[in-house]
DNA sequence: CCGATATATTACCAAATACTAAAATAGTAA
DNA sequence: TTACTATTTTAGTATTTGGTAATATATCGG
């Protein structure tokens, strides 16, 4: 059955591990994490107070981007540090942020990104 | 109380907006009306056959890429034709497919986007 | 006006997601 | 062992999202 749908619809699939991928970075606390792991690994404390939820949060947060394979996590001692498994995603970050701008110019009539 | 915030958290609000058009973009259905939208404008109802979804399901998410910002209408006739608003967001989704091909040759140790 | 067609919206329910407090796990050190 | 720290998990509830059926709106051709 699997295979002759995506016979029927070929992209159905793939559009599907897409969407988990999207999902996975579509919320604030998120995105923030992963832009903050650019410049390398941070431990899950470190994250609590870079997100400035609570650890729970936080921590279940990082679960989501773990799950979805975009980041991986490294024990030491106590610490568990979050480093970016997808450094490819970084550009996406920044032509989301274009269309961001494009946005809000559109509806200010104002220069928002100009650096 | 906003741009208190906005100093001590600089990339909240922005956070906040990217995570908008990540959510917009992160469903299957979504994603294949976007993708078939990179050829040109369609209608309503061609979007239902490519998506192969019930009218109001695909015109529900049609609204969603509508309020994003992401797509554009234009009426004509009978018709609506939507059309891409954001090009930019069309290498993303490239970006996003090849992390998914990642993910899954990592899985299952075969390449799996030759193409 | 009418009927037909294309699209959008509403109302409703089920399922998924987000946040919190509290408890649990795991590592370290005394 | 006990105590302490870092992190995760569980359980609870609230909010959001997704799908469907029914209804509504808009445009065209009589």
């Amino acid at each position: 059955m699997d295979q002759q749908t995506a016979g029927i619809r070929p992209n159905m699939e793939a559009a599907q591990k897409k969407a988990d991928i999207l999902k996975a970075l579509a919320h604030p606390v998120r995105i923030r994490v992963f832009e903050s792991l650019a410049d390398g690994e941070k431990t899950a404390g470190e994250l609590v107070v870079i997100t400035g939820e609570k650890e729970a949060n936080t921590s279940r947060h990082l679960a989501v981007l773990r799950n979805a394979g975009i980041v991986a996590t490294r024990k030491e001692g106590l610490n568990v540090y979050y480093s970016n498994r997808m450094p490819c995603l970084i550009p996406v970050l920044s032509c989301i942020n274009q269309a961001v701008c494009t946005i809000a110019d559109e509806h200010m009539k104002v220069a928002c990104c100009l650096r």
